[in-house]
RNA sequence: CGCGGGGUGGAGCAGUCUGGUAGCUCGUCGGGCUCAUAACCCGAAGGUCGCGGGUUCAAAUCCCGCCCCCGCUACCA
């Protein structure tokens, strides 16, 4: 059982390519557990509550609920676009969140680790929001610029500081808790210099989840936003489920709330007695120009703005194979359009329609299942395949980029295949008919595996490539470890239909 | 100040944890092919792996020091 989980957003705005990317990789991935044949449950969805999401609604003179129902739907669309599939998508201002939340706060208050505090400090009206005195800029809002008040409300404090040094010794105990390692290394930093109890609720604020001891509070967002996993997991609404489902097998992330889920919920976790996730993994930022995306810069960049041009698998391919996982990433339209026409356009494009047209014009479509292919030249083709279906295995530790890459040869071995054995050449001797079907034979099989391969990353193109070839059923049928194993291709008939990913001409 | 990340042929990156001929994509140059989306295949040039020291038979990789860039404040994955 797989149990993977995107951050839930927060619906002030619509998606980004960044929030997107969270979301694609969790799908590929999660895809890629589907086709080795593993039980798999995605879950997506956004986080309600809050103080951004009450002023937001505020301003436009809606209740908080009327101004996210309005927008949850963005998020939906966005995710259908790029063929983002999930399981679940929760809202935290669901019930079954609420009666998942209130149990579990107060199993940590049953336990001792809740106590009520004093927060004092300077306030900014304009922010709503408390900050640290050296955040401040010459004593003004670093925000507003404005001059600060100091406000007190008393709040309910969570001992973290109690979970430091389990947290070190789970984090030691267990090297892939957190991924990749830099970011691990971020965390135990972080914790070896000693947290701080942190404030859990908020007395000002009533757009939230109220306190089972103390309903004149809200949960901070954080501490209801972060138990959402076990709400998706059927924590208060499907017991057997949630037996089954938890631990999470892994809860994605990106490296700014590294720290809430690698740190936070592992303490508030034990702290409630329940299992820790077995995985956290963070990846860096898509930057644009080398800078964070802002929206007041306008640098931020939106899904449907590039799948316009590319499509929604050469959007999907582009983000899969251009960023490692752990890095920040440089996004670029030039980069796109130069990856697009190389691998796309060019190496996998391009052999699905050379491969398909020799089919057609030499044997009308239909190429004869052949013995085998142990020919010296078809040696090479089936070892790049056997490659390429190990290197999928990347996948499951995120790095899509790598797995792609080697896919990739396997396509790079096809097109030095029909180089080599030189179909065209075949066709004109009748007597090397038996060879040219042994030749086709083995490029379209190709073509089948890396259907099957690309599944993960390009769903639709894979499930076009597989019409195209004429074959029953889906590529995604799987296990891929006995459908992706290079062998005949059957008799079928293959159509060549149009082309799978047009050149994109720069002006 | 401190914490974290980064500095690798023209461009973008991988490799660093687990030292051992420096790899990938694009670009450039030369050749081949003509089934194909001016695509494909083969070959070549091009790097003192930020700087200086150290450990080692051996360092991009481990250790020490230094320089430069980015994030840690906002919108925000």
């Amino acid at each position: 059982m797989k149990y993977l989980t995107t951050p839930i957003y927060y619906p002030n705005d619509r998606p980004h390519i960044g929030t997107a990317y969270t979301t694609l990789v969790t799908d590929a991935v999660a895809r890629y557990w589907r086709l080795v044949g593993e039980d798999v449950f995605a879950v997506t969805g956004v986080d309600e509550y809050g103080l951004k999401i009450a002023r937001a609604a505020a301003d436009r003179g809606l209740t908080p609920q009327e101004w996210v129902d309005g927008i949850v739907g963005t998020f939906q669309e966005a995710w259908t676009l790029l063929d983002l599939d999930y399981d679940d998508f929760i809202r935290t201002t669901e019930d079954r969140h609420k009666a998942t939340v209130q149990p579990v706060l107060q199993r940590m208050y049953d336990n001792g680790d809740v106590y009520l505090g004093h927060y004092e400090g300077p306030y900014c009206v304009a922010c709503e929001a408390y900050y640290a005195d050296d955040e401040l800029v010459d004593g003004m809002c670093p925000v507003h610029g404005r001059p600060v008040e100091i406000h007190a409300e008393d709040n309910w404090f969570f001992r973290w500081s109690r979970y430091t040094e389990p947290l070190l010794a789970h984090i030691e105990a267990h090297p892939d808790f957190i991924v990749p390692v830099e970011r691990r290394n971020e965390v135990v930093g972080f914790l070896s210099q000693g947290v701080a109890d942190i404030s859990m609720s908020r007395a000002s604020l009533d757009w939230g989840i109220p306190l089972p001891w103390d309903e004149s509070q809200v949960a901070y967002v954080w501490f209801d936003a972060l138990i959402n996993y076990l709400s998706a997991a059927g924590f208060s609404d499907d017991p057997d489920r949630f037996a089954r489902q938890w631990p999470a097998s892994v809860h994605v992330v990106g490296k700014d709330i590294l720290r809430f889920h690698a740190a936070l919920w592992p303490a508030m976790l034990m702290s409630a007695g329940l299992e820790l996730p077995e995985q956290i993994a963070a990846h860096g930022w898509l930057l644009v120009g080398g800078a964070k995306m802002s929206k007041s810069n306008a640098t931020q960049i939106f899904p449907d703005q590039l799948v316009e041009t590319f499509g929604v698998d050469g959007y999907r391919y582009h983000f899969l194979r251009d960023v490692s996982f752990g890095p920040d990433g440089n996004f670029s339209w030039e980069g796109m359009v130069e990856l697009y026409n190389s691998d796309l356009a060019n190496d996998f494009g391009n052999l699905v329609n050379r491969t398909l047209n020799l089919a057609e014009r030499f044997r009308d479509g239909q190429v004869p299942a052949v013995a085998d292919h142990d020919a010296a030249e078809e040696r090479p083709l089936v070892a790049a395949a056997a490659e390429a279906l190990q290197a999928m295995d990347l996948f499951g530790g995120f790095r899509t980029r790598q797995a792609l890459e080697g896919v990739w040869r396997l396509f790079g071995a096809a097109n030095a295949f029909i180089e080599a054995t030189e179909p065209w050449h075949l066709a004109k001797d009748p007597e090397q008919a038996g060879r040219l079907d042994e030749v086709l034979n083995a490029a379209l099989e190709a073509l089948r595996v890396g259907a099957i391969l690309t599944s993960p990353a390009m769903p639709g193109t894979a499930e076009t490539l597989w019409s195209a070839l004429g074959l029953p059923g889906s590529p995604t049928d799987g296990p891929l470890a006995s459908t992706a194993v290079f062998g005949v291709f059957p008799a079928s008939t293959v159509t060549k239909g149009g082309v799978l990913f047009p050149r994109i001409e720069e002006e």
